[in-house]
DNA sequence: CTTTGTTTAGTACAAATGTACTAAAAACAA
DNA sequence: TTGTTTTTAGTACATTTGTACTAAACAAAG
């Protein structure tokens, strides 16, 4: 990849988050750069090129975060290492974070690519969940549906948090966070058997 | 209030639920009420003040329906009721959700009514949790700072279940309202002392 | 050196959008 | 009726934005 295409992705990247998807324009990208516009659509011919190259980059960035993570620690805590990870790299892309919807709706590809991706973590989390029950870290269901609503809730909290973040503050500090993944790993602690209560506040609430 | 006005707000609210907000111009809202863009300009000067106006509109439906559900019920079900018919008002005005953080970071006014609102929320939400405590259907908190995490997530799930849906379906249909309470509501059960949960599977989840 | 392909700058254009402004029409009051 | 205010239509404008197009500069290969 040449240099000039990496350093418009790199722009890119940090005037999307700290302005807004919406706030900034090609123009704004080249002027930043010192590079004619012209020359940035020599290397991305339309405005969407860029934002799903991001996408993709972030997509990578969070399966090998996540294969790092999963090894680390037991079996519960390499559950929140896996969001906790997930938080950080959407953290480092986070203006797709706040204009989520918008990008989805205007954005085919990465639409499609995204509710396949769904499917694989609801995949994982039931296996990870599974795995957790058989060691008595988790109860049972009580209620029918009751983990696949959890897991819903969950999905939604991992895409908006940094939407209700920012109504709350102007900037998201990396410190926000870590805050927030404690926030959302806390979902699952009402859920643990005594074991796994031991287990959670041994390792995770210190 | 002159007919004239009352017809934009609410063919404009018809047309940012249905388009989205960033897809319908005061052009779009003016050719489909057949009147003239300076007639639509003399009733709102500004294209914020229909949304604005449609934001308070919005909060008066919610607060009104509110009182309504609240006196409904036990003690479990009204805080139930609460959450379901806050719902439903926002389907209403569903564009809000949809394009929630934009909207925020444009409208100074709306953004400050909302931070106000948020508080008075969270104080109704832990008055509403000592009672059920104090009346045994809830369990005391065992972590810091639990039943605080819980409302950051019940806020969030509020705010943002609708920008969800919308990824998954391209329409929101009002049963998707009703399944979304369902889940949102979900989150308190495995609070619930057994006496709770007794009260829970009698009345909810039927 | 010449040729060929890549990279860059510059210009121009079409479309959309919010909004300001003017004047006509309608409604209303005296 | 006459005068005044409210309501409506129409036009025009400034700005922004994505993008198409052309040609120059540059690099690399033969």
């Amino acid at each position: 990849m040449s240099n000039t295409k990496e350093n418009i992705l790199e722009q890119s990247l940090k005037l999307f988050n700290e302005r807004g998807l919406s706030n900034v324009s090609l123009r704004t990208v080249a002027d930043e750069l010192n590079i004619s516009v012209g020359n940035l659509q020599y290397h991305f011919k339309k405005r969407e090129h860029i934002i799903e190259a991001l996408y993709f980059q972030l997509v990578k960035k969070i399966d090998t975060s996540i294969v790092k993570s999963s090894t680390l620690g037991g079996m519960l805590q390499s559950f929140f290492n896996i969001t906790q990870s997930t938080l950080l790299s959407f953290f480092e892309y986070r203006f797709f974070l706040l204009d989520f919807t918008l990008i989805i709706r205007q954005h085919e590809k990465i639409r499609a690519h995204y509710k396949e991706l769904i499917k694989v973590r609801e995949q994982q989390f039931f296996n990870s969940l599974t795995l957790l029950i058989e060691n008595g870290f988790l109860r049972e269901e009580i209620l029918p549906s009751e983990y696949k609503n959890l897991f819903i809730r969950l999905q939604i909290l991992s895409d908006f948090w940094a939407s209700s973040a920012s109504i709350h503050s102007e900037k998201i500090s990396k410190n926000m966070v870590l805050e927030y993944s404690q926030v959302i790993n806390q979902s699952i602690f009402p859920y643990l058997t005594e074991k796994g209560r031991i287990q959670y506040l041994k390792k995770i609430e210190s």
